[in-house]
DNA sequence: CACAACTTGGTTGTGTGCAATTCAAACGGG
DNA sequence: CCCGTTTGAATTGCACACAACCAAGTTGTG
């Protein structure tokens, strides 16, 4: 029952991911990043050298929007990119100089966003959670409503 | 405490986000309707005709995103745009005759998605407040962030 | 070896999002 | 009535997102 709600918790997580995005703007603009810029500094300082697709999975985002994404990074110096010798279809994604010099230039950051969450510490790892489980539903859906009848017999 | 759970909070709402265009865009994509657009329709069958101006708050979105969408969306018969004759710069949006057959077509989306959530009927409506609350609290501090400190006396 | 199937990353095309600018229409004080 | 201001849309420029496609490299199989 209420199947307006449902799509009202679909337009309320475009809305809140739109101004966490704004939020994360203002704070980055000083630097020239944008948010999925930052995502993959956050993520090589975490996690270090990474492929384009393990970067890929990480983020949730395909090689038409890395791939241009890592160009102008590479061409401000943020990452460095480099094919891998032994199977040429591999690109590693480093840190580049300017990359590593953002990291303490950039450790205000979280707490920033922090302050504006308006989230309480114990609320954000339910929400997390929640959050990761609507992803992973939504996810299911999109690949079956591809496929509409995996279990029965095949079509024709 | 903790900074690190509230940067997770906003890249899980990033991800969902996309999860749930995506879904939207395997249930639109018969029609060449996109998510925004659906939105579009949704607010014009449930309020009525709407200005540009009055669509973009509901929507939170600006002209300049709202603009080539509703070009696309009148070019298609999806909507018609009049400019209102008491004041030439007003432009009113409604319904075209193709937007109003998609309505009984369309009547199906509300259900799938509800499907696909997988979130509990009860627990769908703390989520949306939950959501709210962190739209607004980021909107008000991307605002502060721009004009760092309203309450001293105004600069120069 | 030959060769088809698969993997990896890049390119192209379309559609958002949003800041900044432009432009016309309306408004308002003098 | 006139000029400066404000307002509502549209336009411009840039950066995602993602589907669809492509080229190069790799791998499994006979």
């Amino acid at each position: 029952m209420a199947v307006v709600t449902d799509e009202m918790v679909c337009f309320s997580l475009y809305a809140a991911s739109r101004a966490t995005t704004q939020l994360y703007r203002t704070l980055l603009d000083p630097w020239g990043l944008t948010y999925p810029q930052y995502l993959v500094l956050v993520a090589l300082w975490r996690e270090g050298e990474q492929t384009v697709s393990s970067l890929g999975e990480l983020l949730q985002l395909d090689s038409g929007t890395l791939s241009p994404l890592l160009r102008r990074m590479e061409q401000g110096g943020l990452v460095v990119k480099e094919r891998r010798s032994h199977d040429e279809r591999v690109v590693t994604v480093a840190i580049g100089p300017r990359g590593a010099a953002l990291r303490a230039e950039l450790a205000h950051v979280p707490s920033r966003i922090a302050a504006a969450t308006g989230v309480q510490a114990g609320d954000g790892e339910a929400l997390i959670r929640t959050l990761q489980q609507v992803t992973a539903s939504m996810h299911a859906a999109a690949a079956s409503a591809h496929a509409p009848d995996a279990t029965a017999a095949s079509p024709h």
